[in-house]
Parts: structure tokens; C-alpha cells; sequence
DNA sequence: GACAATCAAGAAATATCATGCATTTTCAGG
DNA sequence: CCTGAAAATGCATGATATTTCTTGATTGTC
């Protein structure tokens, strides 16, 4: 391979994966780490990449990565995330439900204290690849491809395996009278299946998606413990949901 | 050959694989390298090319798509991959271990038939999400972190309701005498079971675990229908497994 | 603080390079 | 057909680039 080439494509995998891992690159490439450093150590010198122990960073740490760039709101994801993770406590097991959102649970879940995530999408088992004490559960079935999630009569006789304390559900759309909803019918009955067998379900909720109605009902409002909403929600807005005797934590 | 035309050829070789290395054109054409780079050397004083060196890259470095460079770069498990990817065919069930080789069979599956995967890794259904026919079933499980599968009585169970035509298995060590082994107990059982309930295994072998014993044993040589090895692995070396009865394919 | 992983720097080995020159081929003009 | 010039090619050589290896320092982790 030539030298000019293999820079480009480490500076392609500091793009896709928001890092470098100078060993693992000279696994792939088949050459030695003095070479991959060399490369780290002479981009990092055209101002390129930012050198770090064990392999590089981009030059902005936070340029969003290509995960975060596919979603949009990820401020507010984020933040919302960390609040449900905040609720996580030492020795119980949380359900996580598919989905960009509850992803953001998964990357705030604390890193000090042991607990079980339990989850039916192999997306959010990745992300939990680095926990250092997370217990996780995979559960399987047939694969929905559009929200990557496993489905159907093995992934229901799985989750009959579980008892949760906290589910953390994720859903398209929410509405005071329609109760929450989600594209698609094997989908919803997921989600209601999973909540059924856990101790108390939340509800991850983006600004966008209330008062509206998808067309497979997983849930009435009443039937979940809480919410988690956005903190710049006004309150008029949440007060249908809030008479309805659920939760609302602000994150 | 004409010079001239030897020109336009290296620039027809340019553009088909982004690259040209001067050794190896030396060699197709059966000239001394010599002439090529002089060849080169003329043909970037026309602005016909770029430059580089050990051969020459394409003026305006048009970006393919990450997936696309990665195989100019293709690394030894990337073509493993890829061969083990052929054998796959239209309808076919296939299982796909966990691990960083087996996820270049999934990388190269076929896009333009229809047929099912299975696998107990998170990682390899990740890998297929934006794949467009493939049929994915997930293998639930307690998580085995370190290598990203699904383990334990759930994960064989599930297993145990499968059978698939092939199975991709990926492992830490070969042997003639002491066969495949794994650095895992579980992960060791759980190998042995899915080859079992497949109607043919093949295993994806790098040159580095040949001729080498990890802890836990997972099957004999012979209980494999296949070996895919690569192509620059000496035929001495693969004598004591073709010995063995099992099918040695090169990629 | 012990240990392993990672690092930088320089030596050594290898690969690639440009140059000059000899040989061969091509070809126009005799 | 012959001849000499021009072009093309291969080889030798010393220079440069690249890679790996060695060594000892630094960093991170437990």
C-alpha cells in the first residue's frame, strides 16, 4: 500500500470513528506500530489529527463523530439520556429500548457502580461494548432492520424471561388522549410487552414528538411511571400529560 | 508494446483501482521498474497523475466511499471475508460467529440475493443493518463482553432452534493434533454447539494461529467442512491439515 | 509502587528513487 | 542493404525514503 494513501484512510477512520487506534490500524494494515505512529506523529504535525496515547484524536475533540452527526438533535438526546441513566442505581437491571434516544442512555449509564442492561437491540449492546461493569443481556429474535430491534415470538419469550426494575421506553409520538405510538404494529406490541414485565416504565420524549399520534398504540399515558422531557418544554404544554398522574422529569 | 500505449494503460489501471504501484505494473508488463517510474515520472510532468512514492495516485483524489478504499487497502481478514462471503447463495441460512474476521464476511456479503444470517454478536448485526436483503436473526444472551457474544443456557438454546446451511466460525488457534481452539470456556461450548447444529462449518484462518494450542478446545480439524486460508500461506504448512481430510480454500 | 502498554529516537535493513551510461531497437536517409 | 541518429530499455550506482528493530524513557492501570 502506498504511504500517502494509508494516511488518507487513517484520517478516514478518525472521521468514521471519531478516533485512531494506532494498534489496531497496524493489525489491519499489516505493519508495524512504529509506522502507524510515525503516520500519527507526522499528520499530527500538519496540524491534520491531535496525537494522544494510544492513537488520535480529531484536532476539534468534539466534532460530531458520524454517529452523532445522523442525529440532529443530539444535544438535547444527550441530555435526556444522562438524566435516565442518572436513575440507574447499584444492583438493579434496566430495560433499554431501541433507538437513538435510549443509545444516549446507554453512553451516560455510570461507570461506577455494577448493574444489568438488559436490551433487544444489538445497536445499543455495542454501544455498551466499553462499560466496564455493565452485566448485558442480549435478547433475540428476528430483526426489524429500520429501528434494529429484535422481534417476534423468540424476542417475546425472552423478555417473558426478565423482570426489570426500569424499562426505558422510546417512542415516536405521545398524546394525552392517544396514549404513546410507533410505527410499526410488531414494534408496539414489543415495547408494551416489555413494559409489562418490567417494575416501572420512563419515557424518553423529544420536544417534537408530543401531542401527536403514530399509527400502532404501544400504551396509555397513565400506564408508565414517567417521563423524561426536554427542560425547555413549557409547562402548558406538559400539563395534559402531568394530570394524567404521570412523572415529568426535566432534563 | 508501445510506450505510448503502455501509457495509457497505466493511466486505465489508475482509474479502475485509484492506485498505481510501480513493481507490480513492472511485473504485468514484464519491464524492468525502471521504465515504469520513468513512464511515471513523464506522465506527472503532464499533470496526467500524481506522483508518489512507490507509484502514483489519481490527480484529484476522487473519494470513494470509505467501504470502497478499504478494500484497495484489503487486509488479509478483508479478503478472508470476502472468499468466505462467495460461498454464501440465495436462500441459504448462514451463522456468523463473533469476532473482527467474521465481521469481514459480513461486510462482503452479497447484496443482490436474498438469504438469512444468524449470529449471537451485537456486533455482526450492527454490521448488517444498512445490508438491503439480508434476513437477519440475533442470538440473545448474557453478553460475553470481551469478545461481544451472546453466552450461556439462552444463547443455546436459541441456537438449538436454528439450522443453518453454513457456519462461519472464527477461532484463536489451530492445531492438526489438538484442532481448533479459543481463549474462553463458554465461548468454546458455545462454537462447538452452533457447529453442531449447522449442516457445514467453515473456519476463517489467518496465518498467525496456525500450528498453534489455546486454552479451550472447540472442535477436531476434521469436524470442519473447510478451511479459508490465505493465499500467500505456504503449502507446507497446510499440508498437515489438507492431511486431515478438510477442504483448504485460499483467498 | 509495580507492571504492562505505549512512546520516541536512532540504527539497521529494505525499498524506491534519479541519474548516467551501455545496449538494443526503430527508422529515416543514403 | 547499410548507416547513423533518435528513442527505448535495462543495468549499475549512489542518494533518498520507508520500514522495522532496538533501546530506554514515559505513561496508564491496577
Amino acid at each position: 500500500m502506498l504511504t500517502s494513501q494509508r494516511k488518507a484512510l487513517i484520517l478516514d477512520i478518525l472521521r468514521r470513528d471519531g478516533q485512531v487506534i494506532a494498534k489496531r490500524v497496524a493489525e489491519d494494515f499489516e505493519l508495524s506500530e512504529d509506522t502507524i505512529r510515525r503516520d500519527l506523529r507526522e499528520m499530527a504535525g500538519e496540524g491534520l489529527l491531535k496525537r494522544v496515547h494510544g492513537g488520535a484524536l480529531p484536532i476539534a475533540p468534539d466534532l460530531p463523530d458520524f454517529t452523532a452527526r445522523r442525529d440532529v438533535a443530539s444535544g438535547v438526546k444527550a441530555r435526556l439520556g444522562a438524566k435516565a441513566a442518572q436513575m440507574v442505581k447499584a444492583g438493579q437491571m434496566v430495560f433499554l429500548d431501541g433507538g437513538t434516544t435510549t443509545a444516549e442512555v446507554a453512553r451516560h449509564l455510570p461507570r461506577d457502580i455494577a448493574f444489568t442492561v438488559a436490551t433487544h437491540s444489538p445497536t445499543i449492546a455495542a454501544e455498551l461494548e466499553h462499560h466496564p461493569s455493565a452485566e448485558v443481556i442480549l435478547c433475540g429474535g428476528k430483526l426489524y432492520k429500520h429501528s434494529m430491534v429484535a422481534t417476534g415470538a423468540v424476542a417475546m419469550a425472552s423478555i417473558s424471561a426478565l423482570r426489570p426494575d426500569t424499562f426505558f421506553l422510546g417512542v415516536t409520538a405521545a398524546h394525552p388522549v392517544h396514549g404513546f405510538s410507533t410505527g410499526d404494529f410488531e414494534e408496539a406490541a414489543i415495547k408494551r410487552h416489555i413494559s409489562r414485565c418490567s417494575a416501572e416504565t420512563h419515557v424518553l420524549l423529544t420536544a417534537e414528538k408530543f401531542d401527536l399520534v403514530s399509527p400502532c398504540p404501544v400504551l396509555a399515558i397513565n400506564e408508565v411511571a414517567g417521563l423524561i422531557v426536554p427542560a425547555e418544554m413549557p409547562a402548558e404544554r406538559l400539563q395534559p400529560y402531568a394530570d394524567l398522574n404521570v412523572a415529568i422529569a426535566a432534563a
